[in-house]
DNA sequence: AAGTCATTTCAAGTTTATTTGAAGCGGATC
DNA sequence: GATCCGCTTCAAATAAACTTGAAATGACTT
C-alpha cells in the first residue's frame, strides 16, 4: 500500500501526469528528457525534478543514449497500480466495473 | 486532467488510502467518521483533515445522520479515475491490459 | 437548559514539495 | 583539449501539505 501511495503521489501533479502519459505513449522506444520538457512546457531543471519523483515511484525508468537520457514506462508497475485501484472499486462494487472500457475491444481497435 | 491529478493526490497518503478503501467497501450504506478514525488509527481531528481532502477530490461524499457523519463513495468518480489510468496504460500497450483482473469474473465471484 | 457526544474548525508549528537559476558533469564534436 | 550539448544537481527561496490540541458546532439526552 505504501507503494501504491507513492505511485499515486507521482501522478498527483499536472506536469508529472503530462510527462507520465507521454512516456507511456512512447513505449519501449522511450522519450528523451528534452522532448518531455518541451512537451510539458517546463524548464529542463524543473522537468528533471519531476522525473526524479516519477522514477523514484517506480513507474518509469531511465536509460542513457549518448548524452541524452531516455525514459521508458515500467508497465508492470503501472498495471499493479491500476489493479490496486480497480480492486477497491470492483471488490465492493462489482456491478460498476462494467462501466470501465473493455480492454479486449481496445486491443482490437488499436 | 486537473481532476485526475486531484484524485491521485487524494490517494497519495497512506492514511487516506486506508480510509478510501474502507469507504469503498462500505458502499451505499457508508461509514461514520468515528469508525474511520478507529480503522485508520488516527485522531478524529487528523482524520477530519484527511476526509476534507478526499471529499474535495470528489471521490467520496458526506451525509448527516443525527450527530454523526456518514461517508460514502462516489463510484462514478472512482471509475473515471481508473479509466483515466487504464487508458494511459492500454492505449499505448493494449497487450498488457490482459494482465488486469477480469472484471466479469470478479463480478460472478462476489 | 445543561450536559454529553460525534465531529469539525482553528491556529500554530513542523515537515515536505515545488520552483528557480547557476553551476556541474559526461559525452560528442571540432 | 577546448567547446558545445543535453541533462542533472545544488542551494536557496517559496509554497503547500500534515499534525496537533484546544475550542467550537450542532444534535441528541436528561
Amino acid at each position: 500500500m505504501e507503494q501504491a501511495a507513492l505511485g499515486f503521489g507521482a501522478l498527483s501533479h499536472e506536469t508529472r501526469l503530462t510527462v507520465f502519459r507521454k512516456v507511456m505513449g512512447a513505449g519501449t522506444e522511450g522519450v528523451t528528457a528534452g522532448e518531455l520538457a518541451e512537451h510539458a512546457g517546463v524548464t529542463p531543471s524543473n522537468l528533471s525534478a519531476h522525473l526524479t519523483v516519477l522514477t523514484h515511484s517506480g513507474l518509469i525508468r531511465v536509460r542513457r543514449d549518448g548524452r541524452r537520457r531516455i525514459y521508458t514506462p515500467i508497465v508492470d508497475a503501472v498495471v499493479d497500480l491500476v489493479t490496486f485501484l480497480v480492486e477497491d472499486c470492483c471488490d465492493g462494487h462489482p456491478e460498476v466495473c462494467a462501466q470501465l472500457p473493455s480492454f479486449q475491444q481496445q486491443r482490437q481497435a488499436s
